[in-house]
DNA sequence: AACGTACGCAACCAAATGGTTGCATTTCAA
DNA sequence: TTGAAATGCAACCATTTGGTTGCGTACGTT
């Protein structure tokens, strides 16, 4: 993660309910094939296919076929790896916090 | 906050580079009018406004008209609750690694 | 062998995005 | 009061995005 560079990308991958919903599902469902993942999603197969290839250019998903069907899964390493970033940013803005609130307070 | 449903579109406000940097730039370097903040940038000033607007919308930023020239910063209320946003989002992933290492484990 | 299931691929579409240029307006300063 | 500075507003443009439908293909199952 090239620093701040990348940032914006798994920001922008994020940037979605749909795919934030996929995430949500993977992080408590587990693995699942794409007919599973689209069952109580209201778009389309075809519509979750694209979000889960949005996911994986960003790193956070990845897929493995699986005879008929392929399996789609967080990816752990990436996933922390975009953890921290968020990470960063939260103390990043912790300190312009800690900013504003001592200049209000003179 | 209403929980998730506008996670995505914070998540889609900070999905740009020229959106993170004009945040940093406001966090590292305090409120500024549109012609500071777009004076390192490549794209035009009107750019810089779209943005600013963008970032508004999400309610990570505010301005207020100060003579000739509108004075934009960041905004303290919401961008606190952006970070508690982004540490949900980690604290769940944290769940879902735990998991995932537990499960590897076996 | 034949049928249903699970996908992949491609075309297409409307709307949103990120950007530009041109011009009008407001305001400060000489 | 006249000119430059700082914005605002509007039109316009290319690309991306999120979604659809239709059809082909591969794989299990019976």
């Amino acid at each position: 993660m090239s620093r701040a560079s990348s940032a914006a990308s798994l920001f922008a991958a994020l940037g979605d309910e749909t795919r934030l919903q996929l995430l949500h599902r993977l992080s408590s469902g587990g693995p699942g094939s794409i007919a599973r993942l689209s069952e109580k999603s209201k778009v389309t197969r075809q519509a979750i296919t694209k979000h889960l290839e949005v996911l994986a250019d960003a790193g956070l998903v990845h897929s493995a076929r699986q005879g008929r069907e392929s399996i789609w899964a967080l990816d752990p390493a990436r996933l922390a790896e975009a953890h921290q970033a968020l990470d960063q940013i939260s103390a990043q803005w912790d300190v312009a916090l800690e900013r504003l609130r001592q200049f209000v307070e003179k």
